[in-house]
DNA sequence: GCGCTTTACGCTGCGCGTAAGTATC
DNA sequence: GATACTTACGCGCAGCGTAAAGCGC
C-alpha cells in the first residue's frame, strides 16, 4: 500500500485519456480493446485508491485529484523516455566514450588508423587517449578511467588479482641505420656485429638493452647517446651519429629513404610482448567492447608483429 | 520497441540489486523467490535489450550500462514516489484547498462555525472563501475559481446548463425592533401591522422589500433609510429609527439585550432560498466534497432554517 | 563440498478480446 | 435508437514458488 506497483502502459493511458477524454479513441491509441482499456483504468485508480476520472456515458473529464497527478505522470514519462533514450543511445553506440591507454609507440604508429575507422564506424562515440608508459597505463585501467589498455606485459605477468591481459603481439626488434651504414647491407645479419658500432639507446626501451647487453655478454656496448624521444632517434639516426635498435612497432618513424630497417634474429623470448589488460571482473561497455574488438580483430591478422 | 513497458516492480528490483548486489537477499527485500527475482531482472534486460549486471555465481555488479542507467532509475523511483505521496495526500484531505463562494450573510454568521469545525478535522486543508453577492458567487463558480457556492436562487432559477442546485434551506423573514417597540409585544403579528412604522431597509435584501411591498399593497411602506450594510441596520434599529425586516440567516447580527426579533408570518414561497451550487459536470476535489457534506449535514438539522 | 544463480516445471490468476448489458442523449 | 462505457466470460500466457541442476570457489 505505501508504495502501489504501477506500470508505464497505466500512465500511457492514464495521459491518453486524459487528453482524449474518450475511452474508444483512447483505446485505439494504446492498441487495446476499449474494454481492456477501461479494466487498466480501473486497476490503475484501485492500485492508486483514487478516482482519476469522472465518467459518465457521455463525457470523461479529470476529477480534481487526476488533473493534479496528470503534470507529475506526464513528467515521470518524459523523464522516463530520456532515461531509456539515454540508454538505449549508448548500448547501441549511438553516444559513449572509450578511454584507451597505449604505450606512445602504439598511440602513434597504429592506433591512429583504428581510431579513425571506429570513428567512421561510431561517429557519436567519444574517444580518449592516454599515451603513456606500461605502468602509468595499467594504474589507469586499474582504477577504473581507462577501459583498456594496450601495453607491454612487463614487471607484473599476469597483475593476478584485478587485471586480465591478453596477449597482442610479439614485438621484435629491428636494426636501425643509414641506407650507407655498413650493416644495411651486411649479408648475415647477427647481434655481434651490432656491438663495435655507435648506439643511441632509448630510454623508454630499457627492455631493448637488457636483452642486447645479456646476448652481447661480455662484450660492451658502444652507446654514444641516451635520449627519451622515438622522434630524436631518428634524427641522430639520420645525422649518422650511431645505429639503434627499436621494437617494431615503432616503425613507422623510421620509413625514409636515408634508413634501412632490418629485423634482428634474436633468442626466443627476448622480444616485447604487447597486451591488451582489461580489469578481470566487470565487462566494457558496448563501445569500448566495440573497439576491443576491432583491435583484437586487427591484431589478429598479425601474430608475430 | 521505441519505448518498451516497464514496471515500477523492475525499477525496484533493479535499485535492490544494484545495491545489494546479491540476488538472494535483493529478492527477500523485495518479497520474491530468488528465483522470480532473477527472472524479475531478466525480463527487464530483456525489454530493455541491455544487460544491466555482470553476474557470476561469486559476483554480481552492474555494467557500464547499468551504472549509467542507476541514477536516472533512482531519480524516476523517488519522483513517482513524491507524486503519488501528493496524490494521496490529496485523496486523503491531509493537503488540500477549498474555495467558497458565500453569501456576506452566511459568510459571517453561519459558516464561521463549520470552517472551524471543518479545520479542526482536516488542518491539512487550507479555506478560501469570497463572501459575495449571489452572481458574483455563481460567477466564480462557474468559471471554476471556487467549488462550490452557498447563494440565493434569485434571478435564474436552475443555471440550466453549467450549474447545479441544491436548496439548503429557506430563509424565512424576521421583524427586527427595539425591546420596548410596541411590536415586540404584539400579540398576533401580521404584515399589515408593520406598514405604518418607519422602516429602515438593507439595499442588498431587495427581495424582502418586493416581497414585503406586494404584501402589504395597496398599503404603502415608510420607509425612512436605506443602507448597505447589516451591521449599520443594527445600530440604526438600536437607536430606534425604525424597524427592520432580516432573513433568518442574518439574526446573528441582532442578538442583543436591547433588540427582539419575531418570525414573520408570510405567503409561502415569498422568503428566501439558500441553494448550493455547484459545477453540473465534475466532481469535486475530496476536500471539497467534505466541506460539501459538512454543509449538507448541518443544513439537514434545519430545513425551515 | 558449499554458496549462489540459473533452469525446469506445474500452477494460479491477471489481462486480453469477444459479446452482451446498460445508461444517457 | 445511437453512442459509449461497463459487465460477463472464456482463454492464453506471464509470473509465481518449489525443486533440481549448473558453476566457481
Amino acid at each position: 500500500m505505501a508504495l502501489p506497483d504501477l506500470s508505464s502502459r497505466q500512465l500511457r493511458a492514464f495521459l491518453a485519456l486524459a487528453e482524449l477524454r474518450n475511452f474508444t479513441r483512447a483505446a485505439q491509441a494504446c492498441h487495446l480493446s476499449q474494454p481492456a482499456f477501461s479494466a487498466l483504468i480501473r486497476t490503475l485508480e484501485a492500485s492508486l485508491d483514487v478516482r482519476l476520472f469522472d465518467r459518465s456515458t457521455r463525457s470523461v473529464q479529470l476529477t480534481p485529484e487526476g488533473r493534479r497527478f496528470e503534470p507529475a505522470a506526464r513528467q515521470l514519462m518524459q523523464d522516463l523516455r530520456l532515461a531509456l533514450g539515454d540508454l538505449a543511445d549508448h548500448a547501441q553506440r549511438r553516444r559513449g566514450r572509450v578511454h584507451v591507454a597505449a604505450l606512445p609507440s602504439l598511440a602513434a604508429g597504429w592506433l591512429p588508423q583504428l581510431f579513425a575507422d571506429f570513428r567512421a564506424r561510431w561517429p557519436g562515440v567519444e574517444l580518449a587517449l592516454s599515451d603513456l608508459l606500461s605502468d602509468p597505463c595499467l594504474d589507469l585501467v586499474r582504477n577504473g578511467q581507462a577501459d583498456f589498455a594496450l601495453a607491454a606485459g612487463g614487471a607484473r605477468p599476469a597483475d593476478a588479482g584485478e587485471l586480465r591481459a591478453r596477449l597482442l603481439v610479439t614485438d621484435r626488434f629491428h636494426l636501425v641505420c643509414r641506407a650507407d651504414h655498413p650493416l644495411a647491407q651486411a649479408p648475415r645479419l647477427t647481434l655481434r656485429k651490432l656491438a663495435p658500432w655507435p648506439f643511441i639507446h632509448m630510454r623508454r626501451h630499457s627492455s631493448v638493452r637488457q636483452t642486447l647487453e645479456a646476448a652481447l655478454h661480455p662484450l660492451a656496448m658502444n652507446t654514444v647517446l641516451e635520449v627519451e624521444q622515438l622522434a630524436t632517434v631518428t634524427g641522430m639516426v639520420e645525422a649518422g651519429l650511431g645505429i639503434s635498435v627499436v621494437p617494431a612497432l615503432t616503425l613507422y618513424q623510421f620509413q625514409r629513404r636515408t634508413l634501412v630497417t632490418r629485423p634482428l634474429p634474436l633468442p626466443a623470448g627476448s622480444s616485447r610482448r604487447i597486451y591488451l589488460v582489461q580489469r578481470r571482473e566487470g565487462s566494457l561497455s558496448a563501445a569500448a567492447q566495440a573497439l576491443h574488438d576491432l583491435v583484437i580483430e586487427r591484431f589478429a591478422g598479425r601474430p608475430g608483429a
